[in-house]
DNA sequence: ATGCCTTAATGTTTAAGA
């Protein structure tokens, strides 16, 4: 099983690259956030024509994410329960026996000190869904744009002041919670090291200098871990023209051993 | 100079992104 989480920025400019990722990459799901469009604006018969239903949450300029499946799957939630803010930032599947968050968390360093709280209170949010996961032995993957470099090896240096929501200290601490309830970092378990960016920012050619961050995650539960195959950003998708500053993070499965015992 | 791009919309500028 192949999934894909990936920051599109405006799925209207990137319509086009998605489609031919998906044709060369053939995921069974890719996550999508700040697709920037209300979601009678997404270009549902687009992706349907090329094998994916879609599960859209959008809004008005910002925001938005939005699931795309191959094969059949249900919406379980659209918004993260116990995050009390009308944005579009949440939406949650279930497909092939997997739960699957595709999450866009706030950036956190708009707004003073009451913006950097929201970003909390999505993770203590985010934190306590999964584990409601866990307490009902549900196998779920919550993946998307986190907004944290986990550690100082996921910020290029100079890339980041020392007061950046994305690197702060609680905002580092916030994720590592999320470790510590037993969840698996796709992308570090099978490369513990070493950079492995998601993200090059526009501007002062950061994407040149290969000045970038690593802040798009996907976090396993454990018995989906045991099934983590491959984790790797595409990179290559950064260099293409009019591209999104986020590449996709693909992680393959190996099938469920339980399903085919 | 929290700028250097890029996006959407409030649109001949602004706010947000990270």
């Amino acid at each position: 099983m192949k999934i894909a989480t990936w920051n599109v920025n405006s799925v209207r400019q990137r319509q086009h690259l998605i489609l031919d990722w998906l044709e060369r990459q053939q995921p069974d799901v890719l996550m999508m956030q700040e697709i920037k469009c209300e979601t009678d604006q997404f270009p549902a018969d687009a992706f349907k024509e090329a094998g994916y239903d879609c599960a859209i949450v959008g809004q008005k300029s910002y925001n938005g994410v939005a699931t795309l499946v191959k094969g059949g799957f249900e919406v379980t939630s659209d918004h993260l329960p116990g995050f009390d803010h009308p944005v579009a930032r949440y939406v949650e599947i279930r497909t092939q026996k997997l739960t699957l968050g595709n999450l866009y968390l706030p950036n956190g360093n708009s707004g003073g000190e009451e913006g950097y709280a929201t970003k909390l209170a999505f993770f203590d949010a985010l934190t306590a869904r999964a584990q409601q996961f866990l307490q009902t032995d549900t196998d779920f993957i919550l993946a998307g744009d986190y907004n944290v470099c986990p550690t100082p090896e996921d910020c290029a240096p100079g890339a980041l002041g020392p007061d950046d929501a994305l690197v702060r200290p609680q905002s580092r601490a916030a994720y590592r919670r999320m470790l510590w309830l037993g969840l698996t970092d796709a992308l570090r378990a099978l490369h513990p090291s070493g950079t492995a960016y998601t993200f090059w920012d526009y501007q002062a050619g950061a994407w040149p200098r290969d000045s970038g961050l690593r802040i798009d995650h996907a976090l396993l539960s454990p018995r989906v871990a045991e099934r983590l195959e491959t984790a790797w950003p595409d990179k290559a998708e950064r260099a293409l023209e009019r591209p999104s500053d986020h590449v996709p993070l693909v992680v393959t499965l190996r099938d469920d051993a339980q399903a085919t015992a």
